[in-house]
RNA sequence: GGGCGAAUAGCUCAGCGGGAGAGCAUCUGCCUUACACGCAGAGGGUCACAGGUUCAAUCCCUGUUUCGCCCA
């Protein structure tokens, strides 16, 4: 227990050790106690394909903070673990296997495909997961779970008949977003628009029957003019009106196209008049619905231009491009080309070009399930936090599209639909069934799989079992808080909401905890291909997985981005070297310390630092209560090392010299050490309970780890604003005499003559011998405050509330030197004076201020008064000495 | 086009209706027996700009500029 301790934080040391410990003796797992409060999070289930980031490292560090101090408040804590299919990922990466064998999963046929991938997932798909471990996840892995386990599927084929009965699934010929890179259909959202230069293409259609007559249209894709089935004109636009209800031929291709008007058309756009493809693009797929047009599909899944485009057919979208440009031309009907911006839709996975196309799929209808997803919401029980972020949600929400669901692809949870090979019907069913009930036919299940966020959607009750009853649903659910990053609102967080509260008719947690993107030093993305990317593994091995975790937790709001490099994590590093140095400290000193008498101190030090402890706790419990963690943090930093180290072990080395106060010092030392390594566990879990484990008094056995110890609550110490005062006085009185040393150059550590001209000596006594070591301060000499400046003439003098301080150096001081630094201390005090009297004369501060804020002001006043007449009588006493 | 965020010390960022803060960097001293991954001291800011509310504005409101993000 109390073998020395290296002399250096060395994190490699110890961290691995103790997450085997804690894993071994169970202490990440959670018992359902019914009765007994409990809290529970689900992870945001990370991508098998993917390896561990830095985006992960700060969504488990936030997450482990919150679970690590809920289980220390004693509430029976479920951090359930899992990861996800990625569905389109991982496919792609299995295409890309078998095409580095020379094969193709056409030729390997679906279920072989599916063995491979599910080899791939056995083998690989674990990895994310050990990853998690070296940061220090404190979850349940008893609990683990995958989104195409046994139960998660279940679930997704419960909710999917579910909706299907209800009739809020359905299946459907509509515009989609086609992906011709991952060759699936993706949904919406998962289309990323990005401005690219581009050109604006004006053509000219002959008009029908009237000889060298036309209409000329604008298009950014001229290549889906061979799809042209109209051409619609703004109904106010007086250039078209003898235009509407003709016909025109369209180039290349002899169609005969109507023209008509529509709202839609911005006469300002172009020409005023746009061709319509109904087939390949949104907006006009909605004309050609209104209208009645003809729907002709010319480019195919895979961006490739369709039989009936005839000598176009086969070629590439953008290779067709240029031929119908280049034909148009020598034709006569391209008229100009501009230049011009256009928004490009690409796939979010591969970032292909996305194209628009008509196809039969499977859909969710959203405004049904959207209203009691926004409701949940707009009533409070579910928050975010970030406020701003209900905002981001509940507009999405309420403007949501229906959502396609299928998927072109086999690794992922197929569709329950099944069609009759000879009558044509559909069944869809939770089970499989074995032949069609109208004609008794065989039966064909539907090829395609459903979009990965389908299940990831079911995730918060799924994992805890749904759709069973069971008893890890009952207690565990709803879950407390999900955290996650702003980027996956939509994706994610979203569709849980409306699913659970479609499925279970409950929220599926009350807080919602958003954070934001880590960045490079420079603030730019991580990303492949700038090669920029900080490998959380890399970080752990160099600096430790708490300076890592410490370093993502501080100095940013939630919700904002962050930046991570080299010297953030120095920082955070050098803390749990200080943190450790500290406790080495303590420890060293605690012979002889009892550690079963109360801990109550009668020297104002020990007070003093209790009180700031104290202060402490409860800003770490406020911060807590409002997620943010980078506030409690910085609090317990703040506190360990600028009041436990620079002050209070300083003071503590003089008393530990002083058998009379040894003991009640030893027990301070013990006693903050030891709230100091609880408040900092969740943050630092690895080097604290390494330090702990050291501790004396503390428990034997597994039930006595930190992790498991109660977190320091609010009204553990008692505040002593005496003991806050005088010690305020000593500090102020040190930092005085220090930077007096500094102005003449005195070395660190040589000791000089300290007068101190007191308005009640008897005060000051006591302090002495902290002066001593702290400001090398010998002899300190305490007289009443009139005769300091008879005391000493040549000195440095400074004034401290209560008294004024001198530093005697005879033959050594400057005059004039010394009297222009008074009076630049006198500038500072008196323009602060000035501004505190103008306050106080002020009618109105006085009538509308609150009190307290009066109070302050008066007390500063006073304090700021004295000071400067202190200053002025010494400036005085020395320009006298001068002349 | 709509929405959101940022603008505070050389850099990275906290803060917030009542005395401008931290870390890093810089400069000056120190191997003071916990720590050189350290100690002590110092310098450095019209809190983007213009109005308004208020006894009081870096903070709240309105507008402007610059940068970033999201949605259409």
């Amino acid at each position: 227990m109390t073998q020395e301790l290296a002399k250096a934080y060395d994190p490699k040391s110890f961290e691995k050790k103790w997450y085997q410990y804690w894993m071994d003796n169970g202490l990440f797992r959670a018992e359902v106690r019914p009765g007994k409060p409990r809290f529970s999070i689900v992870i945001p289930p990370p991508n098998i394909t993917g390896s561990l980031h830095i985006g992960h490292a700060l969504d488990e560090t936030i997450q482990d903070i919150l679970v690590r101090y809920n289980r220390m408040l004693g509430n029976e804590t479920l951090w359930l673990p899992g990861t996800d299919h990625a569905s389109i990922a991982t496919h792609a990466k299995i295409e890309e296997m078998l095409a580095e064998e020379g094969t193709s999963r056409w030729e390997l046929g679906r279920e072989k495909f599916l063995e491979r991938a599910w080899e791939w997932r056995d083998k690989y798909g674990h990895i994310i997961t050990d990853q998690l471990k070296a940061l220090g996840s404190s979850c349940d892995w008893s609990r683990e779970r995958f989104t195409m386990d046994e139960g998660c599927s279940r679930a997704v084929t419960e909710v999917f008949v579910n909706l299907y009965e209800k009739g809020l699934i359905y299946k459907g010929n509509y515009m989609v977003n086609f992906c011709p890179g991952c060759h699936t259909v993706i949904s919406d959202i998962e289309v990323e628009h990005e401005e690219a230069p581009s050109s604006l293409w004006y053509i000219r259609y002959p008009i029908e029957g009237a000889e060298g007559e036309y209409i000329q249209v604008a298009t950014t894709r001229p290549e889906t003019m061979l799809g042209d089935t109209g051409i619609a004109v703004s109904p106010k636009d007086p250039r078209y009106k003898d235009f509407i209800g003709k016909y025109a031929i369209l180039p290349l291709v002899g169609r005969r196209i109507p023209i008509f008007a529509d709202d839609h058309v911005d006469p300002q756009f172009g020409t005023g008049a746009v061709k319509v493809t109904p087939a390949h693009d949104p907006d006009d797929f909605e004309m050609g619905q209104t209208h009645n047009l003809e729907f002709v599909s010319v480019i195919d899944t895979h961006g490739k231009m369709t039989p009936i485009t005839g000598k176009y057919a086969g070629m590439d979208r953008y290779e067709c491009r240029k031929a119908v440009v280049k034909d148009l031309e020598e034709g006569g009907y391209l008229v100009k080309i501009e230049p011009y911006n256009l928004s490009v839709g690409h796939c979010h996975r591969c970032g292909e070009i996305v194209e628009p196309l008509i196809s039969e799929q499977w859909f969710v209808k959203m405004k049904p399930l959207a209203e009691p997803a926004i409701e949940v919401v707009k009533n409070g029980t579910i928050r975010f936090v970030p406020e701003r972020f209900t905002k981001v949600y509940l507009n999405w929400m309420e403007n949501v599209r229906d959502w396609c669901i299928s998927r072109q692809l086999w690794w992922g949870h197929r569709i329950p639909a099944w069609y009759c090979q000879d009558c044509g019907k559909m069944i869809v069913s939770r089970e499989t069934p074995t032949s069609c009930p109208d004609c008794g036919g065989s039966l064909k299940q539907d090829e395609d799989v459903l979009d990965t966020w389908f299940s990831s959607a079911l995730w918060p009750f799924s994992t805890l079992g749904w759709p069973d009853e069971t008893e890890d649903l009952k207690y565990f659910f709803p879950t407390d808080v999900l955290v996650t990053g702003y980027d996956i609102i939509f994706f994610w967080v979203a569709r849980m909401i409306f699913s659970s509260m479609e499925q279970m008719k409950k929220e599926p947690f009350h807080h919602v905890v958003i954070h934001g993107m880590v960045r490079d030093g420079l603030g730019r993305k991580m990303s492949k291909s700038l090669g920029n990317g900080i490998d959380p593994l890399e970080v752990v091995e160099k600096f430790g997985a708490d300076a890592l975790r410490l370093a993502l937790s501080i100095g940013t709001a939630m919700g904002n981005d962050m930046r991570l490099y080299d010297e953030k994590l120095e920082g955070a590093r050098n803390f749990c070297n200080k943190l450790w140095n500290a406790a080495r400290y303590c420890l060293a000193n605690l012979e002889g310390l009892d550690t079963t008498k109360p801990v109550r101190p009668k020297q104002a030090s020990g007070r003093w630092i209790l009180s700031r402890l104290e202060r402490t706790i409860e800003t770490v419990k406020g911060a807590m209560d409002r997620y943010e963690p980078a506030e409690a943090i910085g609090a317990i930093m703040d506190f360990v090392w600028d009041e436990f180290c620079d002050w209070y072990i300083e003071i503590s080395k003089q008393e530990l010299a002083d058998p009379e106060l040894a003991g009640e010092t030893k027990q301070v030392l013990w006693a903050v050490l030891k709230d100091i390594l609880a408040l900092l566990h969740p943050f630092t879990p690895f080097v604290t309970e390494e330090l702990w484990d050291h501790l004396p008094g503390r428990a034997d056995g597994p039930q006595g780890s930190l992790i498991v110890a109660p977190y320091p609550a609010p009204g553990k110490h008692p505040i002593d604003q005496e003991a806050e005062s005088i010690i305020g006085s000593l500090i102020d009185a040190t930092k005085a005499i220090r930077n007096m040393r500094a102005e003449v150059n005195i070395p660190t550590g040589k000791k000089t003559r300290v007068v101190i001209a007191a308005d009640k000596p008897e005060d000051w006594r006591w302090a002495t011998k902290y002066l001593e070591r702290l400001a090398w301060a010998e002899p300190v000499d305490i007289v009443e405050r009139a005769k300091g400046a008879e005391e000493a003439r040549q000195a440095l003098t400074s004034v401290v509330t209560g008294a004024d301080i001198y530093l005697p150096l005879q033959g050594v001081i400057d005059l004039d030197k010394e009297i222009a630094r008074l009076e630049r201390a006198i500038q500072d005090v008196a323009k602060d004076l000035e501004r505190t009297e103008a306050r106080l004369e002020n009618q109105e501060f006085l009538a509308k201020a609150p009190q307290e804020i009066v109070d302050a002001q008066r007390k500063r006043f006073l304090e700021s008064k004295e000071k400067l007449e202190a200053l002025e009588k010494r400036a005085e006493t020395l320009r006298r000495a001068r002349s």
